[in-house]
DNA sequence: GCGCCGGATGATAACGTTTACATTCACCCT
DNA sequence: AGGGTGAATGTAAACGTTATCATCCGGCGC
């Protein structure tokens, strides 16, 4: 039986309203008083009901997040930019993840109800009217990379169609004009846009080519897949753009089997920039995600959202996502004529931030 | 304003005891009117306030997670189990980490308090009297990797110092003599085990050597710096055993920048075996840390320990630690003599496991 | 035919806070 | 001097559930 605030208002010799205003730290309560009440909330050990609390205030001080998985550097560094946020906030972080299908998502969304003061949604299933059907009205929510993007909730998103154009023409400018694919599982919505942003690029910057694209599901096992299947190829492409660092990394475990050499034999490039992407052999080309600043982002609008409940406009913002260029594009094909060394404006390693 | 159990109960014609009682699937309710009773429920789109719920059951049915950190692979896996496990298990899970210091780390326990049915603790902070100082007395906790083993709480944790002990054996079995240990972090209890792993089979197999340990950290960087310095040692070792594996990876960076190629030139191995190692060029030896499961034991554990509050008897269970021979330690150094080649008992990598 | 039994349901007291309102009391102003 | 003022504190009503006990009612045994 945990000591309740009767016990101290008992031992305190004064009522539970008078310890309720002590440990709120409400003003209209005299400095002699609200010292007794705290020495013997100390002596007693005692910690309010969060529960009895949050009935009355009906505040919980909890965001939940709805995550499709927790596979890999992508969602850990997710996670942390929000628990990071959060923290600064003084809000708990409450996760779910792994639901395979849409109904799974619900019932996980419908489980966090009263639990959490708002939600932050990342999922494939987060239709306009999943979401509709399972979040309270009043709940604010934060949609990040989803393509719900009715005026209802904030969204925030990294820019992955700019990222896939950029990082096409930095290839072509390279020299490449045989350029591999390897997309992300289809339903994904983050996928779906890169895949966008490489037909684009193509049509743009190589019109008339015909596009290779190669199957994946954003797991290294399936970039492994794609490598066989590009060193397999009758006609092998110069580069192969994998649509998330995973992907390459699997994919150049493959073409190292195979004996090519990256970037000497075939150019190489990621989608993503996960900490460990400049550590591998050759360092890879990548485009950078800010999966940690995205997810503190969208902590930091929610938390306002919750704050001042009237609600901001629902602004959708896109982060930018910039092109780094490591060694594994570094040289342009043999059969190419060497493209500009150091063409401007574009991002070089220089940066110590993870 | 929320609809709560007297609207339904008004709308339904039935008093609030009723409708909790169907709510709850408790035997003595009519059919009929269980069925009356459910279908105002989802007409209303009633969900009940969990926290009245839990404030007069005492069961949030959320476990809390302390972590020291959410930097890569190894915390993301952890979650990873624990999450899976808290799902099968109709558990909510409320994390938090990051915190750099003790006291934030007993604020962060203490926000817990009232929240959470259960605790998972990892914590480099996780002493003793820590615990007993910021947990109540009636709140069931399980340890993971620490190196609290008082009889209070039950624990988990990686044969850590068993992995490092079969790792350097291996090294010497394939012919190596001088071995560099790159050491993590001093206050990391992991760190510590795994370091006098790597002592106890060097004045086992390698009596009278004088130990070559640097420091790390357990991240890239720590790692790559760490490779910077065995290279420019005057007596190079044939061989590097970095603690974790991002520090490996960081490590054969390094070496890779100085012109030495892994494993001809130098040996390396690892530690944790995250996923990404099977995938860097060479693969990595290193030591299998079941990590998914850590977390999905030690969440069994906390979950059997909540519904039967008499408790369990606080057993300490060691995970054994795999050794994973890979690439990175196919060769034996120039200078020694050939050891045997394939070991009897030592794992290869058959498994497709993650 | 009457009392009893047991299953369905209703009324209501918890649970541990916060907060609106009431009370007390010292002090000050005219 | 007397009433008004305002700060400190107390009282009690919420909050939305669950659980305990009471009540009701039909049926059944004697």
């Amino acid at each position: 039986m945990a000591t309740t605030i009767k016990d101290v208002a008992r031992v305190a010799g004064v009522s539970v309203a008078t310890v309720s205003r002590a440990l709120n730290g409400r003003a209209n309560v005299t400095a002699q008083t609200r010292e007794r009440v705290l020495g013997v909330v100390a002596q007693l050990r005692f910690v309010p009901s969060s529960a009895a609390q949050s009935m009355i205030t009906r505040r919980t001080h909890t965001v939940g997040a709805l995550l499709p998985d927790l596979h890999g550097d992508y969602f850990s560094e997710l996670i942390r930019g929000i628990d990071l946020a959060a923290r600064a906030r003084g809000l708990h972080l409450l996760v779910s993840s792994s639901h395979g299908d849409a109904t799974e998502a619900a019932a996980a969304l419908r489980a966090m109800n009263g639990r959490v003061d708002g939600l932050l949604v990342m999922s494939p299933h987060a239709s306009a009217d999943f979401l509709w059907g399972n979040v309270p009205d009043d709940l604010p929510a934060v949609l990040m990379n989803t393509r719900v993007a009715d005026g209802r909730y904030a969204s925030f998103a990294i820019d992955n169609h700019g990222g896939a154009f950029a990082m096409v023409r930095h290839l072509v400018e390279r020299g490449h004009r045989e350029i591999a694919f390897v997309a992300g599982p289809e339903s994904n919505f983050e996928a779906h846009e890169r895949l966008l942003g490489f037909r684009a690029a193509l049509a743009e910057c190589l019109p008339g080519r015909a596009e290779l694209v190669l199957q994946g599901d954003f797991t290294q096992a399936s970039g492994h897949r794609a490598g066989s299947q590009v060193v397999a190829l009758a006609h092998r492409p110069s580069a192969v753009f994998a649509s998330n660092d995973m992907m390459a990394i699997g994919c150049l475990a493959a073409l190292n089997e195979a004996g090519l050499q990256v970037p000497r034999d075939i150019a190489l490039a990621g989608f993503d920039d996960i900490p460990i992407g400049r550590y591998i052999d050759p360092p890879l080309t990548t485009v950078r995600a800010r999966i940690t600043e995205l997810g503190g982002l969208a902590l930091e609008r929610l938390a306002s959202a919750i704050e001042q409940r009237d609600g901001l406009a629902p602004l959708h913002q896109t982060l930018r996502a910039d092109l780094i260029v490591r060694a594994s594009t570094a040289s342009a094909p043999a059969s190419a004529s060497p493209a500009s060394a150091s063409p401007a404006g574009r991002r070089r390693e220089l940066d110590p931030s993870p």
